[in-house]
DNA sequence: AACTCAATCAACCGCCAGGTA
DNA sequence: CTACCTGGCGGTTGATTGAGT
C-alpha cells in the first residue's frame, strides 16, 4: 500500500509564511481551536496544509513561546537531558517552557554540539575526546562528525528506544512508603543492593542516583513525568538479611535546577538515613558500578556532573526476588 | 561595493504510533 | 485484523543574514 501524502498538495502554497497568513491563522485559532489540524487551512481560508499551519502554530505563532535566546541555566538543562535521554527534542523540549522542540534542536546542533567538542566532550557520548580528535584537522573534524552520527545511528538500532517505541508506559511504578521501623539505616553503601533496585524499575525507565531527593507521589502522571524529565531518582534506603529491603522513593528537581524544599534534610528526618555517607558510598563505587553495569544486557550507565544515571530495563528475576518487599501494583 | 562563505533557523519531509471504522 | 487517518517526531534542506575579504 502506497503511504497517503498528508495532503492534497496541488495548489498548496509552500516556504515561508507572510504576515498575513500568520494573522489569518493566529485569528481563527484564537477564535476556534486548531480542533482538527486538516481542516484548519480550509476553514481559515489559508493555501496550506495542516501540517504547516500546525508547525507554524506550535513553532512560531504560539503566544506562550519565548523569543531570544536561550539562557545559561536553559542550556545547562538541555545538555543534562540531552546525555540522558539523547536526541529526543520534543521531550528535552517539555523540560524549557516557551521553548519549541525545533529551536532546542538548531540549537543543539548549531551551538551546543560545537561548544562541546571546543571543551573537548563528545556531543554524543558525552564522554572526554581522545586529543587525536581534538587535534584532526578541518577534514579529520569531518570524517569525526560523520562517525559521531553513524555512531548514534548504531546507538539507536543497538539500544531500542528506551523512552517510547516499545510502547510501555514511561513511568517508575516504585511508590515511596512510610517509614518502616524493621528497615536497618543504611550505613555502608553496597552497590550490589543498589544495583538490584534499578532492576526493579519499570521498563524505558531513568533512574538517577543522588542526594538531593524529593518526593513526589508516583500515581501523579504528570508529577512523575516530570521527574521523568529531570531524571527521576530512587534512593536505597535500607537492606535486610534477607535482601533488598526496596523501599524508595521517586524524586524532582524543579525546571531551573533548583532543589524543591529542603531534600537532605526531608530525606533524613523521614528515613533515618546517614545520606553523607551514602552519596560518599556512591561516589566510592561509580566506577565499580559503570562497570557491573556495562555488562548488563539491557541496562546503560551514564555519569554527568556528578549524577550517576542508569537507564535500566526490568529485570525479572530481580523482581522475582523482591516481590516480598514491593505493593502488588509495583510488580 | 561586490563577492564569498559560514552560521542560523524556519520549514519541509518521511516515518511512526495511536486511534478508529 | 486491516486499512486508513491524524498528530507528532527527528532529520534534513535551503533561504536568509551577517561577517570577512
Amino acid at each position: 500500500m502506497g503511504r497517503q501524502p498528508c495532503c492534497d498538495k496541488v495548489g498548496l502554497k509552500k516556504g515561508p509564511w507572510t504576515a498575513e497568513e500568520d494573522r489569518k491563522l493566529v485569528n481563527f485559532i484564537t477564535m476556534h481551536g486548531h480542533g482538527c489540524w486538516r481542516e484548519v487551512p480550509k476553514l481559515a481560508g489559508l493555501l496550506r496544509c495542516g501540517k504547516s499551519c500546525r508547525l507554524r502554530w506550535t513553532n512560531y505563532l504560539r503566544p506562550d513561546l519565548k523569543r531570544g535566546l536561550l539562557s545559561e541555566s536553559e542550556e545547562k538543562l538541555i545538555i543534562d537531558l540531552h546525555a540522558a535521554i539523547g536526541n529526543r527534542w520534543s521531550r528535552i523540549a517539555a523540560q524549557l517552557p516557551g521553548r519549541t522542540d525545533n529551536e532546542i534542536k538548531n540549537y543543539w546542533n548549531t551551538r551546543i554540539k560545537e561548544k562541546l567538542r571546543q571543551m573537548g566532550i563528545d556531543p554524543v557520548t558525552h564522554k572526554p575526546l581522545s586529543q587525536m580528535q581534538m587535534q584532526s584537522s578541518p577534514t579529520q573534524s569531518l570524517l569525526l562528525q560523520e562517525n559521531d552520527e553513524q555512531q548514534q545511528q548504531q546507538q539507536q538500532q543497538n539500544e531500542p528506544d528506551q523512552n517510547h517505541s516499545n510502547g510501555s508506559a514511561e513511568t517508575l511504578v516504585l511508590t515511596a512508603r512510610e517509614p518502616n521501623d524493621d528497615i536497618e539505616p543504611l550505613e555502608n553503601f553496597n552497590m550490589e543492593d543498589s544495583m538490584q533496585l534499578f532492576n526493579v524499575c519499570s521498563p524505558t525507565s531513568v533512574i538517577s542516583l543522588s542526594g538531593r531527593t524529593e518526593e513526589v507521589d508516583s500515581d501523579d502522571s504528570d508529577q512523575v513525568s516530570k521527574s521523568f524529565g529531570n531524571g527521576g531518582h530512587a534512593q536505597y534506603i535500607g537492606r535486610e538479611s534477607s535482601g533488598v529491603k526496596a523501599e524508595c522513593g521517586l524524586s524532582v528537581w524543579d525546571q531551573m535546577g533548583g532543589v524543591l524544599g529542603d531534600p537532605l534534610s526531608d530525606y533524613n528526618s523521614q528515613w533515618n538515613v546517614d545520606l553523607e555517607s551514602w552519596t560518599a558510598g556512591l561516589d566510592a563505587h561509580a566506577a565499580s558500578a559503570s562497570a557491573w553495569i556495562q555488562q548488563l544486557p539491557d541496562c546503560q550507565w551514564n555519569d554527568f556532573q556528578g549524577d550517576f544515571e542508569i537507564c535500566s530495563k526490568s529485570c525479572p528475576e530481580t523482581l522475582q526476588r523482591l516481590g516480598p518487599f514491593l505493593d502488588d501494583d509495583e510488580m
